[in-house]
DNA sequence: CGGAATTTGTCACACAACTGTCATGGGATC
DNA sequence: GATCCCATGACAGTTGTGTGACAAATTCCG
């Protein structure tokens, strides 16, 4: 059965999302602290993580990056604050997703899903989005069918941005997972996204798949 | 030749369909009712199933549930609606991958290619990638028909890679694999690999089945 | 056993491809 | 209209790969 862990400190929400959450069909166990969560996810880790971002002692975002260090789960944030400055620095703490309380429990479950479905996709080793296909194994990007040579640098960034499609991955997290950089120029993710999109991308002046979120980064669609 | 079946109610939408199969170079074969895609299937089964999820009588859903009783065929969901709850449950039913209507051909055929990669079995005895044919058991290699001597390095190295046909291998995989070598020189291989070109490829500078690929390793192909 | 032939691994060089930086200009946003 | 953000072309430095030469190791064969 999948499991879900609820970080939230608020007892009220926290025992009405676990009662929904089963209601749903999950096994749902929730803690109150960040501390507390981490150390329940290395234990017994769960599927999914819900983390509320105001939390007393550590705040959820330094939870998000702690989690994200060891584990791939998907995480989702739930938030009382419709701001985008804590959406944007949720999603680069590593967060897949982002709802703002009160939460629907049907909206809560269509997402999960599609994390469940999104992530069933990113295990296989090929991946397909519209025209564009990668294949980390065989090395190679197809584009119409046709192979299109590509070079390391770009394939790297391409898997990268396969591996979490749909979601929007900032300059900076890209400079670090393809690159390893943990500081430097972020123009240089732009020059290599513009290479990128000559090759795979119809008209690379209005790319459909890799496509620039202003002020947030780039996300690779359908 | 790779068979489809095509389950399919609407004549305009199923005929488009094997027509574009079929220019993709597969064999293509449709119906218009569940039913009769079941029956199809267990006379003369194809190697891919393509199923629409509203069809008079029995639906898709159920349909692909039987498919997967006694079948293990790859199975792709074509529907008009790109409603989670629609997919979920089909993924759920056993199908494999899902795609909105109206299709692209060439997402299509490149979706066929992920599944059947993700679904390509281990090794045979003989392998043949065009004019080039490598027989582990017959310790042969040929080439356009001729048998070309090649050394048992050369021969290791040819079948590590033929066993992982379309994949690339890493200069250090290789070297591990073939050489035992836990640690050297990467080098090693790509003088290998060149003087297996002389013997394998019509035109060694432009390798059409070893080729490199640049930052990666080599990779073996048809 | 001994010499010849073949195979193997190392090295160095040359060339092509790739990378990252910079500057410029276009577009979006407020 | 000012400002910020992004796209793109050019360029020099770097890296990766192919290849020929060569010596050591191995195999072949009389």
């Amino acid at each position: 059965m999948t499991a879900v862990l609820v970080i939230e400190d608020d007892d009220r929400i926290r025992l009405a999302l676990l009662l929904a959450l089963e209601e749903e069909g999950y096994r749902a166990y929730g803690v109150a602290t960040a501390e507390e969560g981490l150390r329940r996810q290395r234990s017994d880790p769960a599927e999914y993580v819900l983390i509320d971002l105001m939390l007393p002692g550590m705040d959820g975002f330094e939870c998000i990056r702690q989690l994200r260090r060891d584990d791939d789960v998907p995480i989702v944030v739930i938030s009382a604050r419709d701001d985008t400055h804590d959406i944007v620095a949720a999603l680069e703490a590593g967060a897949d997703d982002y709802v703002v309380k009160p939460v629907a429990i049907k909206e809560l479950s269509a997402r999960l899903r599609a994390l469940r479905r999104r992530g069933r996709a990113g295990a296989v080793s090929s991946q397909v989005f519209g025209d564009l296909e990668v294949s980390p194994e065989a090395g190679e990007v197809r584009h119409g069918g046709q192979v299109v040579p590509v070079t390391r640098t770009e394939f790297r960034l391409l898997c990268e941005l396969a591996e979490h499609a749909g979601r929007v991955l900032s300059r900076r997290q890209l400079l670090q997972r393809v690159w390893g950089y943990e500081t430097g120029d972020e123009r240089l993710v732009d020059v290599h996204v513009g290479r990128l999109r000559q090759k795979i991308e119809e008209d690379p002046a209005n790319p459909r798949h890799l496509v620039t979120l202003r002020g947030l980064g780039y996300k690779l669609q359908r």
